[in-house]
DNA sequence: ATCGTTCATCGTCGATATACGATGAACAGA
DNA sequence: TCTGTTCATCGTATATCGACGATGAACGAT
């Protein structure tokens, strides 16, 4: 999430920048905010407090991941009274899902050609 | 990469622990280390120093970056005279690839049925 | 109007990430 | 043996993360 080195390639195997990517796997990347993204598909949608429920931690610091995946937009939220709807977005989790894998096969398959073991 | 709650259920579609997940998951979350993997995975093998003289970083910071990507398991070194050869660890790679797309896929998946827009 | 609930934000604290330069070990070659 | 190269590690500085409690805003219910 830092300064990065300017590389004169194509950005390769047709999917986002490293910048794009990493804010997304960066959101991913805590069990907390795994198991959020878990839950929140397992039901019709739910509030922050339900959330705090099922994880054990703070109520601010639930809120603190909802936000983290709210902005790298794997989760949308709509006020609802005094509650707040979360739910995923699942046409993001599948963009990123496809990004990743795009990445991961590539660069395997890749590696795979060049063949040499190390 | 911190405490977490217990959550009594299932770990979802066959694929890792969020913790094992996550690991992957952050090593994978800086662009500086997509772009090695990227590079990696492009060359037969490479020593540090290549990797150096691609990103715009200093010989220690990318030592870090590799470490990183060694200790998840992503990429693999052997000691070769005075350098050290990377390459990609492509199983891996592979792994990894299936366990984010199975999560993702299946929160997108059990989302959909929900069905229920926010 | 008042009370209780829900939530986002603020402030704080400790741990960790990220970057760098400096250093020393390991090695190849002269 | 001496020199230069390559690399990992150490130490350090800064920024951010991840956790918490406290606070105040928004809202529903009485």
């Amino acid at each position: 999430m830092n300064s990065l080195a300017k590389i004169s390639e194509p950005p390769a195997s047709g999917c986002c920048t490293p910048d794009v990517l990493s804010r997304g796997l960066f959101a991913l990347a805590h069990p907390a905010r795994i198991e959020i993204l878990r839950y929140l598909s397992g039901v019709d949608y739910c509030c922050c407090k339900d959330v705090v429920c099922r994880l054990q931690l703070a109520q601010s610091t639930v809120s603190q991941h909802l936000k983290i995946l709210l902005e790298a937009g794997l989760v949308r939220m709509s006020p609802q009274g005094q509650r707040s709807r979360y739910a995923v977005d699942s046409k993001a989790l599948l963009a990123l899902s496809e990004a990743v894998g795009g990445l991961l096969n590539a660069c395997a398959a890749r590696a795979d050609e060049n063949g040499r073991e190390i």
